[in-house]
DNA sequence: CCGCTAATTGACCGATCGTTCGAGGTGGGT
DNA sequence: ACCCACCTCGAACGATCGGTCAATTAGCGG
């Protein structure tokens, strides 16, 4: 695999993360049919012909960075192993998880707009994409909840129903994190939404 | 008030909310961008010419469709009643308001599509409105949880915060009943939400 | 049946945007 | 110094779309 540290490669690699990045802010800031390759190239200083030699199309840039958006979060984001007696309590893997979901979604601002906004392009093949990734998420939640239910961990629920009301949870946090100027600490928003999630809002009694 | 049901008056409105209509439908499907005006009069059965003699702009179409839209929902949703000893108890009145809102919105799947999709059109002001209403419904739940937790109902959260993850819950709620191709019972689903809601998922213990 | 107003029509315009392609530049190997 | 493969550039193209307007039709009071 001498190729992968061909300087030449790792220039065009470089090239290409370079109009990946000024695609995502763009597509960000104007959603996927309100950014212009014009926006695009001036943000990645590069001529129009440039841009056409590193990604297909318009949505062949909007692609890529679905897809290692959701490569990223997917590596965040795994079965809670409830049998294993070696490793951590449910409660803990669940709150790593959500941690580090959020710590990284946050993080990256652009990237979040993305993902949030991003419901209707009408590039189909990548409106599709973000639903199946959704859809992912959903499922797996929907089986924690069934996994959680089976061992009385869990209240008894419609699994595909709190599933949704959960991802709709964490979107609408996420989109309070974006949207406010001075987020609060990540660990102290996800402490309040587990709190939320798991015991819910009214008092105690 | 007689010029409101001279009926030359009439069938002007009347075309006005057959053209809204299928505008409605055509920008769910397609998204604001992706709703052509040929496929909006196509659908309408006119002809160009005469979209523009009831609407100014594409923008002014979607712009009233949001405006009615907002206005019915306003009418399902106010502040609950906590001081009135006449009143019913905020949980019913909560209970009824998400049951009204919910019904409404799941009984337009156009529409709810239509809300939950529009993250971001390039026309500033559309996006503009709808980010007010979602700021308006937030606010409104917010203040709930403050009055809630002031009489002691409500556990101590982060008002804003809580606000945030109700909100997407509904939306992701509404989400799940508009994919499902054969949504349950409306009240059984809120039963389930507010259930989750206000006690969370965990089982009590 | 006439005449007039208002409604309706669709060919047309200008602008925008994604995409193409041939000309011009660059740099490493010999 | 030369070559050649590769990269870069941006003017030009074709398609699409929102919006206009002069011509045509429909409806109706006299």
């Amino acid at each position: 695999m001498a190729a992968t540290v061909d300087p030449a490669e790792r220039a065009k690699q470089e090239r290409r993360r370079q109009i990946m990045n000024a695609a995502k802010h763009v597509f960000a800031e104007a959603g996927y049919h309100g950014a212009s390759i014009h926006a695009i190239i001036e943000r990645a200083q590069i001529a129009r012909g440039t841009f056409y030699l590193y990604f297909e199309s318009k949505a062949a840039v909007f692609d890529s960075i679905l897809d290692q958006a959701m490569a990223d979060l997917r590596a965040r984001i795994h079965r809670i192993e409830v049998d294993d007696k070696n490793a951590p309590a449910p409660q803990v893997q669940l709150r790593e998880q959500v941690m580090a979901t959020l710590d990284f979604v946050v993080r990256d601002r652009p990237l979040a707009t993305l993902l949030l906004s991003a419901g209707h392009t009408p590039d189909a093949e990548a409106a599709e994409r973000l639903d199946q990734f959704f859809a992912e998420v959903r499922d797996l939640l929907r089986r924690a909840m069934e996994s959680g239910m089976e061992i009385g961990l869990l209240r008894k629920v419609d699994p595909e129903l709190a599933a949704s009301a959960m991802l709709g949870m964490i979107r609408g946090v996420i989109e309070q994190l974006i949207r406010a100027e001075t987020p609060p600490a990540v660990d102290v928003v996800v402490s309040e939404v587990l709190m939320v999630a798991l015991r819910g809002v009214l008092a105690t009694g």
